[in-house]
DNA sequence: GCAATCTTACGACGATCGTAGTATTATGTC
DNA sequence: GACATAATACTACGATCGTCGTAAGATTGC
């Protein structure tokens, strides 16, 4: 059995974001956008769709000639899924050893640190030591 | 050209781990700490470290009999790299869109919660609305 | 000295992924 | 009705990764 880091591949997470940004989509239109950053053929598009389609993450109807694709799961879901399988695999476990990474490596602009604690607040147990009631 | 979303595979992060965990390792020891967890060959691991080697991720020196291998980059950098791939491709360029499904999947703990505030403390602009000096 | 053991070197195979060409089918046009 | 157009279906190929077997070389124990 092949073991995986992550359950997609990099044009599929690309095709799945145009996907999710259009909310509905043909063929026709995955590729088009793509082509604004990439030269890729159209029936390289339709086989990443297809296999998509296959593994569950998108669903697709008959509409007039061509299928209109549109996501089959919460793209909320899928990024925590990749994301669970990464704090898995490169953090040995530890969310908290991401967010130490990410704080260390990436160079976060002030607006983002104030924004990602701004996510914080509110959640879990925010025991300042000073105001237990 | 073929296109990958990480740089690792999964059994290369497992292999790198151990090495990290260890510092110094042989094949045979990083053989024994995967074997407590799932069946491997010994010649598979001794594979994966040789590639390694070659994408330079080890490094190793002749220690008797056999190699002994060692980390040639900062696990810590290693790491910055794959979440940046991260953040690039699935949370389309923006950390803070990553925090916000880790928060919102993952169930974290109060006390990861109140550790990953701790992380952000004293970095960036943390300017507090109530007591700007 | 010789056999057992441990090590590395090399090659091979299956699965997955990215890529794309060709064939086929449906639609609309004149 | 014939033809051009556009869509899908099918097949294939190269690269990477995980997996391992076999060969070959060195060490140790007796």
């Amino acid at each position: 059995m092949k073991r995986t880091m992550l359950p997609l591949g990099e044009a599929e997470m690309e095709v799945l974001q145009h996907v999710w940004g259009l909310q509905q989509a043909t063929v026709a239109q995955v590729h088009e956008r793509i082509l604004q950053e990439r030269k890729v053929a159209y029936t390289t598009v339709m086989t990443i769709m297809k296999k998509l389609a296959d593994k569950g993450y998108l669903r697709y109807e008959q509409e007039g000639v061509a299928y209109v694709y549109s996501a089959a799961r919460p793209p909320e879901q899928v990024r925590g899924n990749v994301l669970r399988a990464l704090i898995e695999r490169v953090f040995r476990g530890s969310p908290t050893a991401l967010v130490h990474t990410l704080v260390q490596q990436e160079e976060l602009s002030d607006a983002e640190y104030d924004e990602i604690r701004g996510l914080l607040d509110g959640l879990g147990a925010a025991a300042k030591p000073e105001d237990t009631p």
